[in-house]
DNA sequence: CCATTTAATTCAACCACTGAACAAATTGTG
DNA sequence: CACAATTTGTTCAGTGGTTGAATTAAATGG
């Protein structure tokens, strides 16, 4: 839980102007709150103050206003620490706001509900084969499954303060996904399609849903969900196409125009083999799971994605030859790209994420050898090479996440809301 | 001048956690101050007013705060626009606040003043070959240019400060130079050496001198001097080695340990050459200079770095077919390079500096190539590719702009300093 | 049992923004 | 040329939210 909020940045105001005499209450509300989110143990409100330098008086009113917008509650005592009165520990509230996150994926659906702590509460999943079935038809299914786990909530005593919605492809601001290949999706406007359910309607001015890339939020949600200390990675989700969320410094990075994380087109063998996209040498061609699979024999077996790499990962713990040959050609393209990556960006940290999660004792050597030959800096300070903390269905998790996340960065924003 | 600062982010507060109540107008200052510096032409209080948000009111006492620490200053009243009291407009003073900007590199010096309007007011250079010369004899060289600089930055009757000095090297937090191979220097301290200097003194608790890595300051020189609108991009110094400067939604990114840019050991043929990094492969191997100089059959001339580029330009504007192919193939291999950053970072724009600036002609046909071959997105948003703004000596002038830049983004900084 | 210590609240003071009224400076019109 | 219209910039009482000190609350320790 403590590492829940353990790495973010620093938010600025939202206003991201002027400062008015209001935004004084509003930005000392997200302090506090984020404050309370870090800390290792509970605070008490003195021990805010110290930190923040704020008086406590204020930091007694702000905690007054997070605790009736049920953001906040008082936990038990601390174990005592010497005289004097005993300090009222400050914890987030675990019966407050949650997040919906969802995903719609190539064969399957999920929908789960996380609370302020981080805690996943509910978390369901739906195995079907989405490719024959219409964006619209899928979208339905996608609302039942919602509407199960809203209604899940609800009994849980938790209000949804938003829902995220992970789709493995290129999706531009206002939820249309421009291109999902292995779906089958092109221009599909998701907010329309949704029209009339009530993922779609706005509750008291709480945008209802974001769309965003699979990769993306799988590292937000592996950002809150692994061990601390690594602000700046990249997670890779390997399924069909390689993609990868970028985290820098705490901060998601999404690009120029929302489509950074294709390191599935990074040239590994400039003059290798052709890739449908055009280019030659991509490292799709060499570590995408298709090549792992055509490698290791199973060319025509045409399972499911994620069934593919526990298939594998059986397949290499028994010893197959050909299975173990084929991952560890894999990891050398894939260590190669992260190389390049490394050397230019200077992270600390790598996550095997998506269909590589379950790969990652045969696909973490070849390259960490890689990193360890091209990189740099590499003597100087070690990249951590570590699987998923959340595994393959992370997308979900972190899209769940990034919704409770935008509360306690705005607090205004939920407290705002009904009282 | 008016682009100087149009590409920058959101500041957060410089307190960075809590919001006392003397923050309210430490934060107003910088709001007004931005959006004077980054207006199109002079606005008048009631304009910032209409444009923030905050009331006349308070956008008057905040302006005349400006205007009595000589960061903004009157103008001529605008052009006649219709019936009213005419606005005054403001602008940036021209007389307050200037960055010392300093370079050291292999075969020159360079000092140069920037001030607040971005306006490079002094630029001093002395060619010399540095590499046979101790750090501490060239740090005396370089404290007896800014000397000169400053002298000259007081006759204008502009005050410093601060000053920022570019090494081409890995620079540690708190100006501890780890490595800068082509100088010769390891784990040099320059504040150590500099100590007793005027550079080194603090001048009213501002800090005197920032160390920084030189493509990292020729990045955010170009982030300011080049067309606005570029908010993410790339700036490859292509030197002895070959240095990148990464600009991401208008912030310098400087990596996980302050190592970020080392673009020129990603792989581009993991089989290929051996490099002195001890990989195989690395874009230095087949972009970097003494590659092009020696398939341009100019190996032995033993020439200085910015000699050699523009003698290289010379050949191939004469249609040297040696040296054009040379540039072809370092072209082709920058563009692989390259074009896998770009897939992965979603960068709108990719700026040729350094040694490149002076070769775009040539280099530009072939990475653009690659990146249109390579680059999936590239056929929705085309990728800019340009020289550097600033030319090959943009690093100095990028570390003064930083000083200047430090000043509109904390003013409170400046006012407290004197009166 | 009381001095000591630390936590949390109360309250007058104060700072900076707010909103409205007012003064200043120009254009357009009869 | 006088006067209404218009826009800019300033003045000033009012207010929200923080500040700092005093006060109350609740524990430990001799």
């Amino acid at each position: 839980m403590a590492a829940l909020w353990q790495c973010q940045g620093v938010t600025s105001p939202s206003t991201a102007g002027a400062v008015r005499q209001g935004s004084l209450r509003e930005l000392n509300l997200a302090v506090v709150l984020r404050r309370i989110a870090t800390a290792d143990r509970p605070p008490s409100r003195a021990g805010i103050a110290a930190g923040t330098g704020l008086t406590r008086a204020t930091v007694s009113a702000v905690v007054d206003d997070l605790i009736a917008g049920r953001l906040v509650a008082e936990a038990e005592p601390a174990p005592r620490t010497g005289a004097g009165r005993p300090a009222r520990g400050l914890v987030l509230a675990g019966d407050g706001p949650a997040g919906l996150g969802l995903e719609v994926n190539v064969d399957y659906l999920a929908a789960c509900v996380v609370d302020l702590t981080g805690a996943v509460r509910h978390h369901l999943v739906r195995r079907a084969d989405l490719r024959p079935v219409s964006p619209a038809d899928a979208l339905d299914r996608l609302a039942a499954l919602a509407a199960e786990a809203r209604a899940a909530a609800v009994r849980d005593g938790l209000t949804l303060a938003g829902a995220a919605l992970a789709v493995p492809g290129l999706v531009d601001g206002g939820g249309l996904v421009r291109l999902a290949p292995n779906l089958g999706w092109r221009d599909v406007d998701v907010p329309a399609l949704l029209a009339g359910r009530p993922l779609a309607e706005p509750v008291d001015g709480i945008p209802p849903l974001v769309v965003d890339n699979e990769a993306n939020l799988a590292a937000l949600g592996e950002l809150h969900a692994g061990p601390p200390g690594s602000t700046s990675f990249l997670h890779i989700t390997g399924e069909i196409g390689i993609g990868a969320g970028i985290v820098l410094d705490g901060t998601l990075y999404r690009g120029a125009r929302g489509w950074s994380g294709e390191i599935g087109h990074i040239p590994v063998q400039p003059q290798g083999r052709p890739c449908r996209c055009g280019g030659q040498g991509c490292l799709e061609r060499y570590a995408g799971q298709e090549t792992i699979l055509a490698a290791a024999g199973l060319a025509g077996a045409d399972l499911p994605a994620d069934t593919a790499a526990i298939r594998l990962a059986d397949l290499a713990g028994a010893g197959d030859p050909a299975t173990l040959t084929a991952l560890a050609d894999a990891g050398t393209a894939l260590g190669v790209a992260v190389a390049g990556v490394v050397n230019l960006l200077d992270l600390d940290t790598v996550v095997l994420g998506g269909g590589y999660a379950p790969l990652a004792p045969w696909l973490r050597p070849p390259v960490v050898t890689e990193i360890s030959r091209r990189v740099l800096t590499a003597a100087w300070s070690p990249v951590t090479v570590r699987p998923a903390a959340l595994g393959a269905r992370s997308a979900a998790v972190g899209g769940a996440t990034s919704v409770v996340r935008r509360v306690v960065d705005q607090p205004v924003a939920w407290l705002a809301r009904s009282g």
